[in-house]
DNA sequence: TACCATCGATTCCATTTGGGAATGGATGGT
DNA sequence: ACCATCCATTCCCAAATGGAATCGATGGTA
């Protein structure tokens, strides 16, 4: 038995949670991880996963194993990689979560030069709008907006996003341009929302800040809704450049009180601390943040 | 081809310098060796090792490669033995390094009980008068007598032994029993020496030390020797007290200037520091600080 | 309730892999 | 010049592996 082939499905298995899943999404069929498995627990004399028909449930002992298994891995990934053709060509998965308008507007955009610089690497691009737990959920990396809590995470400011009050051209044409915060009681508010509590929107003018609370129709917590609200012209909203920086860059959208200081966002890249990465790991953030980087609004 | 397997057999290569050695030490052959490591340059796409037919080179890849390696396969080992039947039960070979007469006299005597405790590992008790590279040389312990100076290692004190002035009961009875450090001049001395340099023998009294340089007719760096020599009546030696504590308890050899507080002479084991440890070594560690604390002098 | 989809284990078979014996070329020591 | 030993290679057989088909179990659904 090759066990490290066989500590890397384990792996698997326990975020997938699913023998099948892992036969298909390693094309080596449910059979073979079936018999891998088994094989690591005859030797490890140890029970890893409980099997029902319907799930597969990990034990105490699997659970032990796979904390170490994972970094395990990891760390072999990273000394393969430290020589030889690895070396300059790494190879391998990359697990990345995003929220999903992010995720299409600024990432994959970028990801083609990056296929073609490492030929051998894919990514599977998770999207959630909802942070996730990366360790665990088998994730290598994340890009999270706003503040950080998670100190079990190593971060890199990929870029500090201005949120804009934007609006189109043909609803300001229909409604006016507001020239004043207080202004907005008389316009549509396309708010943005998760749940109960909304956030009002603030800006910042001479060091002061100044707030207002949105009302409007449309209430999301999605922000492709947000942009395509806008871009229909449905209303006004406070929104990161970057959803929308190609249609303000075309005109299509217009940035209204531009002499306000918008609040900020900060776009960061989070990834498990303290760990050894995969060489390959380790390429994609560079290459994240040199790209986000040129890329600067 | 079983990754692992083959970076096993890499390092012993690296540590050996030799297929065949390897082949015969892992009892699978060298025509083994010699595919598994081929397999191995080819997966990772750079050579190794430098092969003539008396030599075997490592290549810096190789080099580098090993390093992390070594480490790999020993983090393997040590989660491997986290979980099941391992846990308990560790297994493996464990390299040790001592010096000579310390080996047979006090480490040799401790292996019977540690072998039944832990059946499934063996030793591998290489020996040399002195002190050798630990990490290269693929010697997962050892211990050294004296002050420490590598300061790559870490160490744990087994004992502190008594340097005691030391005759057999013949010699004495022919020359005398010395009552004063001084009378030694009339004496012979085993002297302990490597090289040229000798250091003289110290003694403490009441907080003074009192030093003496001895002069006799076999100089020796060799502990067997001088012990032999002490039995055999050839004179007075300054030795640690290990070397013949059986001798001493069962009155075949005595102590002399007992009223003096001797010289002390640290004796540790040591180890490659900010390693994880495989399972086995630890317990081993473990096992020789306990039984060392017992038989403390 | 009956049916269906999906799960994981098992079996059987074709293929691949890996180790062992023998061999060959190269090289250092005697 | 001969011998011993080194490593690579070849050939062969045994063991391991992956894939297709199948089976029993289970939850969802009509």
């Amino acid at each position: 038995m090759d066990r490290l082939e066989a500590i890397g499905l384990f792996v698997r298995l326990v975020e997938r949670g699913s023998f099948s899943a892992v036969g298909r999404e390693t094309g080596i069929g449910q059979p073979a991880v079936s018999k891998q498995i088994a094989a690591l627990e005859r030797h490890l004399g140890a029970q890893l996963v409980l099997r029902t028909s319907r799930q597969v449930v990990i034990t105490e002992a699997g659970q032990t194993f796979y904390e170490s298994a994972k970094q395990l891995v990891d760390d072999f990934d990273a000394v393969e990689s430290s020589v030889g053709v690895r070396q300059r060509s790494p190879r391998g998965l990359i697990r990345l979560n995003t929220a999903p308008a992010h995720g299409r507007l600024c990432v994959t955009p970028l990801l083609g030069e990056f296929f073609r610089r490492y030929p051998e690497v894919a990514v599977e691009l998770s999207v959630s709008e909802r942070h996730i737990e990366l360790v665990g959920e088998g994730v290598d990396l994340a890009i999270r907006h706003g503040r950080l809590v998670d100190s079990a995470l190593t971060a890199k400011t990929l870029s500090d996003t201005a949120l804009v009050l934007a609006a189109s051209p043909a609803y300001l044409a229909a409604r006016g341009v507001p020239t004043r915060l207080a202004q907005l009681d008389a316009h549509e508010c396309i708010v943005f929302a998760r749940g109960r509590e909304r956030r009002p929107w603030t800006l910042r003018e001479n060091g002061d800040t100044l707030s207002y609370m949105p009302h409007g129709a449309l209430i999301t917590g999605d922000a492709e809704q947000v942009r395509a609200a806008v871009l229909c012209g449905l209303g006004i909203s406070q929104a990161p450049f970057w959803l929308l920086a190609d249609e303000i860059r075309g005109g299509r959208v217009r940035v209204l009180l531009p002499e306000l200081e918008p609040e900020r966002l900060p776009v960061n890249l989070v990834y498990p601390a303290g760990r050894r990465l995969p060489a390959r790991v380790r390429v994609f953030i560079d290459y994240l943040v040199a790209a986000f980087e040129r890329a600067e609004d």
